[in-house]
RNA sequence: GGAGAGGUGGCAGAGUGGUCGAAUGUACCUGACUCGAAAUCAGGCGAUGUCGCAAGGCAUCCGUGGGUUCGAAUCCCACCCUCUCCGCCA
């Protein structure tokens, strides 16, 4: 949510701005729901002193035995506009509010303009791809060449867009969360924390996934009723920890790692990377997430981004680092970074891995806060980021590290959790 | 699922219809004392919203949502959560 007050005081600028990341705010929509916001609350509250006197008024009356009639008649002719004075707001007011909850973040200065993914800029490259002197074959065939891979067995279980892994590719999977969680926590000063799959509403709201992302989530109703959602990224309960919270200025920042499965409806993505393990409905990740001091939340997120990129330099996975354009940037964000993992079979960078700042946006929905040096409540930054897709780690490592053979070539640190073994080889 | 207890300011904890936004303690801030600190003493110290150039004013907030009333932390209804015990269960 943006600061209201930017709305009130510096309309034009905002819409300016929002225009970069090609959204129309309707200022004059805006500019009326305000209009009509002041008048009505101004008035209520006026009627409402006028109410509080008089009842005052009775009580010292009757304290004093005396006679109140008079304040009576007074105050019934005040309660039939006030009562609808009342009404007349609490009916604004969700108008308000969800004109306002739509509305993304503005993107910091350095954020380059452009109008999608074209106006993205690297900002590096580390790695180089290797050459092979053989064919290369993606993942899908070596997944399913090795017994690893199956799609066909997923979707009778469940549906599209699952997969299903065995042996090798199987561990494989649970060791790259294991080696990433590891390093986060013993390098990088992460708290490893483990959270629930479920979360209601408020928490969804808080980080942004709603009210205007819905059709991306998966939606669980209760008998009863109530409704949970299945967490799109661990993002979502992480950062909602501190959510309605005042965080003692000496804890800041405080620094999450989660290894959580994620879970996406990809409603309007279909025909999207049909193939294989890139887009799925349930893919695991590791997140890193931090409640950062708002000074220290620029230096944080290069930081961040570090601790992600440190994880692909590790695996000697070769990538590229872009930092988004506004038209590219996600509802809350004010900055972002993404990480593409170079893919041999696509020949070329794929996501993996996405790391931004959102500045104050989620803090103020969350009413997420910290004491500052006046030792008054203020809002903190949130910064989270894929500290790596577990899904395109596993079919980066697949396909940059094939064999002539088929085999795959196990990185060297990840052996140690392999028993020590170099290849994932068939039936293994 | 059943029975009981409870949810009040950063924390603890009083308050059962009227100057209660709320005693008191503690934490925190300022000052005095001290070479300095501790202890002690004095003063200050909730949040959100809103109006205002400002000083400041006003409104709302005692788990949440309704209701009764001129007036609700306090009375009524519903719901949520926490704790204890019993039952069931990974």
């Amino acid at each position: 949510m943006l600061d209201i007050h930017l709305l009130r005081n510096q309309l034009p600028m905002v819409a300016e701005r929002l225009a970069t990341r090609g959204v129309t705010l309707d200022t004059a929509a805006f500019e009326a729901l305000e209009a009509e916001r002041k008048h009505l609350q101004t008035h209520t509250q006026d009627l409402q002193a006028q109410r509080n006197i008089l009842s005052k008024r009775v009580g010292i009356l009757k304290a004093r035995g005396e006679p109140a009639a008079a304040v009576f008649a007074e105050v019934s002719k005040l309660s039939a506009e006030l009562k609808a004075s009342e009404v007349a707001l609490a009916e604004l007011m969700p108008r308000f509010d969800a004109f306002v909850a739509v509305i993304p973040n503005l993107p910091h200065e350095s954020v380059p303009v452009g109008k999608d993914e074209t106006g993205n800029v690297e900002v590096l490259r580390w790695g180089r791809p290797r050459a092979f002197d053989f064919e290369v074959k993606d993942h899908v065939d070596l997944g399913s060449n090795l017994g690893g891979l199956d799609f066909e067995t997923a979707v009778k279980i469940s549906a599209s867009r699952f997969a299903l892994m065995r042996g090798g590719i199987a561990r494989l999977h649970r060791v790259l969360a294991q080696f990433m969680l590891d390093m986060h926590t013993s390098k990088h000063g992460y708290t490893e924390v483990s959270v629930p799959y479920l979360v209601n509403p408020e928490s969804m709201h808080g980080t942004g996934q709603l009210p205007k992302f819905e059709e991306d989530l998966f939606r669980v109703v209760r008998h009863d009723g109530s409704v949970l959602y299945l967490i799109p990224t661990a993002e979502v309960p992480v950062t909602n920890i501190v959510r309605d919270e005042i965080i003692a200025p000496e804890k800041l920042p405080l620094k999450f790692v989660c290894h959580t499965p994620c879970f996406r409806s990809e409603a309007g993505s279909y025909g999207r990377d049909t193939r294989g393990m890139i887009r799925q409905h349930q893919f695991d990740k590791v997140e890193l997430v931090q409640i950062a001091h708002p000074d220290k939340s620029w230096a944080a997120l290069e930081e961040l981004t570090g601790h992600a990129e440190a994880v692909l330099q590790a695996l000697d996975l070769p990538y590229r680092k872009v930092k988004l354009c506004t038209g590219d940037m996600g509802f809350g964000a004010a900055k972002t970074y993404d990480l593409e993992v170079w893919l041999p079979a696509q020949n070329t960078y794929r996501e993996i891995s996405s790391c931004s700042n959102y500045e104050a946006f989620q803090a103020r929905r969350m009413h997420a806060r910290f004491r500052n040096e006046k030792n008054k409540p203020e809002l903190v930054h949130t910064l989270n980021g894929s500290g790596l897709a577990i899904g395109r780690t596993l079919v980066a490592i697949l396909e940059n590290y094939q064999n002539a053979d088929g085999s795959i070539t196990i990185p060297t640190v990840l052996r140690a959790y392999f028993g020590g073994a170099e290849r994932i080889t068939a039936g293994v």
